[in-house]
RNA sequence: GGGCCCGUAGUUCAGUGGUUAGAACGAGCCGCUCAUAACGGUUAUGUCGCAGGUUCGAAUCCUGCCGGGCCUACCA
């Protein structure tokens, strides 16, 4: 128990000001899968997702629905809760900003970052307009024919306006950066991201303003509570609070650093600077990877409120089915790359990789066992070559597969299991089980025992990505469910074992104006 | 302006110097009949964005151009 490896993942925490759509669902779901996998596969899993929950956005948006912050932080907070049940996720910690373990962890933190000289009393200056609430960089204003600056060309007017702030010495880490990502290869990904990373670093790092006095809503600077810690130096924490930050003798402690911040590729610099940097200052570990996942559009058009183009993660599923819609979102589209949501393209794979390939394998498999063997396992008999180089394939898969994982492949991981789906459907036509019925029943008792062998190993696999259904492809195989981790992997079906009847776990998708006409 | 990534069959993509450029889906044809009209076999389709260059040899390296996406800091 105490010597098993422990594998922490986390999702970023979401901000309240917004209602759950597939970018949460899918940076959620794939540390799902990340997670189920490492479990499988006898690690020490933690896995976290939360809410982000302070800031000034958070305060307003409550002002405006007539609550308070924590009302309103409360009930938003809780339809993240709900995606959870909606996609099946398991995580193991659901962390809010709002809390007062987060409140200390925030504090302690900033104490050490004092403590370490990287924090300073400044001031705070820029172009800011009143209209937007917002500060702009000089280059993102221009002084207009009028001669009054403006936020753009078409802007809110700004003006110049200081106001005292704590300021995060970032300036001095840019060399300690660079080296950190020398020495850890695998820390941001994919790597063009890392590129970009890297390039941002070497162009010089400025100091970075840490608190806030125009507004109140979030964690107060230890000692100075007119100071509102910023937003991101607050959110990023949550991921030590988890842990127990700042006590170290916490049991989640071992679970830090994490092994992995799956994020999405808007949030890549807080994640792959601030926060190192944040972390090296204050004496504790940095995260060992961040993965920056991409962005959906629907059918080519990028995802906006106006065009009310949004996939919703409830429709989705109950028009598709929950695990075909985490198949597809993981299979369709390279982790870490832009994807299209396609209604067309989900149909096909449904179809496809689901209903043909692997549900229909399935199916024809098991209905010759239980027609053909008594409703039990059959008599696994001498292995002629044929068998095992299918079995051999199966059993290769696990290391293909765990290889995958490890860099978040999930497509690659998915096309390597299809490639002996497939194999699998060649070995049924070329063995032709119905025929040897009629000549040799021994022979053909065997090709269906290494059939369904080849099935239980594929299974076991799929497990991570589509819970529910392998859950009941391994009931009709009668895999007891102890025998369903990767400890189990070789542990063979045994010939015998009275198998349940079988049922077909992925229909087919017919379009409901097809199947009237 | 600077930087990063991409442009390969109808579609989605793989392929980073070496035989006639690959896969999947889709399409045509053939076969099979256990199965969810599923499965298998087979055929077809490409100026590898364009133009130069390096090389015995380039989709693959270099240069320029065209087209698309992203980054270029402090509202998540």
């Amino acid at each position: 128990m105490s010597g098993q490896s422990t594998f922490y993942v986390t999702t970023p925490i979401y901000y309240v000001n917004d209602v759950p759509h597939i970018g949460h669902a899918y940076a959620t779901l794939a540390c799902d899968v990340m997670a189920r996998f490492k479990r499988l596969d006898g690690y020490d899993v933690h896995f976290l997702t939360g809410t982000d929950e302070h800031g000034q956005k958070v305060e307003k948006a409550a002002e405006v629905a007539g609550l308070s912050p924590q009302a309103f932080t409360d009930k938003v907070s809780q339809s993240f809760r709900d995606l959870i049940g909606v996609m099946n996720f398991t995580p193991d910690g659901f962390i809010r900003t709002t809390e007062k373990r987060h409140y200390a962890a925030c504090q302690a933190l900033w104490e050490k970052l004092v403590a370490a000289g990287d924090i300073y009393l400044g001031k705070y200056a820029g172009w800011y307009s009143v209209r937007d609430e917002a500060y702009y960089a000089d280059s993102e204003t221009e002084v207009g024919t009028d001669g009054k600056r403006r936020a753009g060309p078409v802007g809110n007017e700004v003006e110049w306006v200081e106001e005292p702030s704590y300021f995060f010495k970032l300036s001095a880490w840019g060399d300690r950066l660079l080296a950190f990502y020398d020495k850890n290869p695998r820390f941001i990904a994919p790597e063009s991201r890392r590129n970009e990373v890297i390039s941002f670093v070497k162009g010089g790092l400025q100091d970075l303003s840490v608190s806030r006095t125009s507004f109140s809503w979030g964690i107060p600077v230890p000692g100075d509570p007119k100071h509102i810690m910023y937003v991101w130096l607050d959110a990023l924490t949550n991921y030590i609070t988890e842990c127990g930050y700042p006590d170290e003798s916490n049991p989640l402690w071992r679970f830090w650093p994490a092994d992995l911040h799956i994020i999405g590729k808007d949030i890549i610099r807080f994640h792959c600077v601030f926060w190192p940097a944040f972390l090296m200052a204050a004496g504790v570990a940095a995260p060992k990877r961040v993965f920056a996942s991409g962005w959906w559009t629907t059918e080519g058009q990028k995802i906006s409120k106006s065009l009310g183009n949004a996939i919703d993660p409830v429709a989705a599923t109950a028009e598709f089915g929950l695990d075909p819609f985490r198949y597809f979102l993981l299979r369709e589209v390279p982790f870490g790359n832009d994807g299209d949501f396609q209604r067309r393209a989900l149909i096909g794979r449904l179809n496809a990789d689901l209903a043909n390939a692997y549900g229909n394998l399935c199916q024809r498999v098991l209905s010759i066992v239980a027609k053909n063997c008594g409703e039990k396992v059959p008599p696994k008999g001498t292995l002629v070559e044929a068998d095992t180089v299918l079995l051999d394939r199966a059993k290769g898969l696990l290391a293909v597969v765990r290889a995958e994982f490890d860099e978040q492949a999930f497509h690659r991981a998915l096309t390597s299991i299809w490639e002996v789906i497939a194999d699998a459907n060649r070995y049924v036509d070329a063995q032709a089980p119905w025929a040897l019925a009629k000549t040799d029943p021994v022979r053909r008792d065997t090709v269906l025992w290494v059939l369904a062998e080849t099935i239980r190993r594929v299974t076991l696999l799929v497990q991570p990505f589509m819970p529910d259904s392998t859950g009941k492809i391994l009931d009709q195989l009668a895999v007891p469910v102890e025998a369903r981790t990767f400890a189990a992997f070789d542990r063979e079906l045994v010939s015998g074992t009275t198998l349940p009847k079988p049922q077909g776990v992925f229909p087919r998708f017919v379009e409901p104006a097809a199947a009237a006409s």
